[in-house]
DNA sequence: GCAAGGAACCGCCAAA
DNA sequence: CTTTTGGCGGTTCCTT
């Protein structure tokens, strides 16, 4: 892991720390999640310069055992380290022990302030927690130390029903793998969706995971196919905000309206215009998981004409309102 | 919640 | 002759 690193310059800097005893899907998921970003950026030539330098620090440099009893090499100790990009702590069975270590705790602080996000992976917020980072901040971590949790950081805002949780800069994510999924979301929101839906395609994971609630994912079905047809719906995911009307549609895909919308009812399974609004709600619903976003930015975002639009459209589809499902989800 | 207008859908037929 | 593509118009669903 220490030896995965680009030597450019221009690149988000990405650090993941590892303690004695941490988990190292924690560390290596996120950290695999970034390079294969980096590589498809390059690769495909969607941006010259790299995208990513990933790196792995420890207590000192050095081995790191991992709870497995796996070793992964740490280039560096955390205290040759004054700043990076985003930061994240792994989680792992050596997190108790590790809070002890008041020099540490006293880096992530500094850090967590510098940093341009951080966050941690499974009982990695156990580590902010005792640094004091998650005061009045909303955070999520392993189910089973969800309580405990609590208990460490009184003023923080659990949500144990979260893959993860985004707080401003603050990232927190559930357990174990779960830290691929926020790495993904940290993907979408620095090179947008088709790069994350492309990545995750590699990776066969889920771009966003379907959380407590179960609701169908647009991923790993049909977007995958290589056709006019997958392109184009990648295409409709980064143009969610415009109009989208079956003229245009059919126009991007280069056939006749009548052509277009009986293949792709044949394709994909619902007509185009069911599709789009399909979509434009399953956005404004992972929005309103994620957090707080006005109800009028949220319609403009996702394509509505006006807040009222997506009111009923997130009424008949979903079944509640809005406000509602963000209080109850978000 | 309602009426008016518009867009989308789909069966049908014809041309390529 | 079969398959693919394009246009028309009635009906349905959605937006205004």
């Amino acid at each position: 892991v220490g030896a995965l690193r680009s030597n450019r310059a221009m690149a988000h800097h990405v650090a993941v720390l590892a303690f004695p005893d941490a988990q190292i899907l924690d560390v290596v998921g996120p950290l695999e999640v970034f390079s294969r970003t980096t590589r498809w950026l390059q690769d495909t030539g969607a941006r010259t310069d790299a995208a990513y330098r990933i790196e792995m620090i420890g207590l000192d440099a050095g081995p790191v055992r991992t709870s497995g009893g796996l070793e992964v090499t740490a280039v560096r100790s955390f205290r040759e380290m004054e700043a990076c990009d985003t930061l994240l702590v792994a989680g792992g069975i050596g997190w108790e022990a590790a809070a002890g270590d008041a020099e540490m705790l006293a880096w992530l602080r500094r850090m967590a302030d510098r940093a341009q996000r951080f966050g941690s992976i499974c009982t990695g917020s156990l580590l902010l927690a005792a640094a004091g980072l998650l005061d009045g901040r909303r955070a999520t971590t392993h189910w089973a130390y969800c309580d405990r949790l609590g208990e460490m950081a009184p003023g923080c805002f659990v949500q144990p029903e979260a893959i993860f949780v985004q707080d401003g800069k603050l990232f927190t994510s559930a357990g174990v793998t779960t830290g691929m999924d926020m790495a993904l979301e940290l993907v979408e929101q620095d090179h947008g969706k088709a790069v994350a839906v492309s990545v995750a395609q590699e990776l066969v994971i889920y771009r966003k995971r379907p959380g407590g609630q179960a609701q169908f994912s647009r991923f790993l079905e049909a977007e995958r196919r290589q056709d006019r047809l997958g392109e184009l719906q990648l295409w409709i995911l980064d143009h969610l905000d415009e109009d989208l009307p079956l003229d245009r549609l059919a126009g991007a895909a280069a056939m006749s309206p009548r052509h277009f919308s009986r293949r792709f009812k044949d394709e994909v399974g619902v007509t185009p215009a069911a599709y789009v609004a399909r979509v434009r709600l399953e956005e404004a619903r992972r929005r309103l998981e994620s957090g707080a976003h006005s109800l009028k930015d949220l319609a403009r975002t996702c394509g509505f004409a006006d807040e009222q639009n997506l009111r009923r459209a997130f009424r008949r589809h979903v079944g509640v309102a809005p406000s509602e499902y963000r209080e109850r989800f978000g």
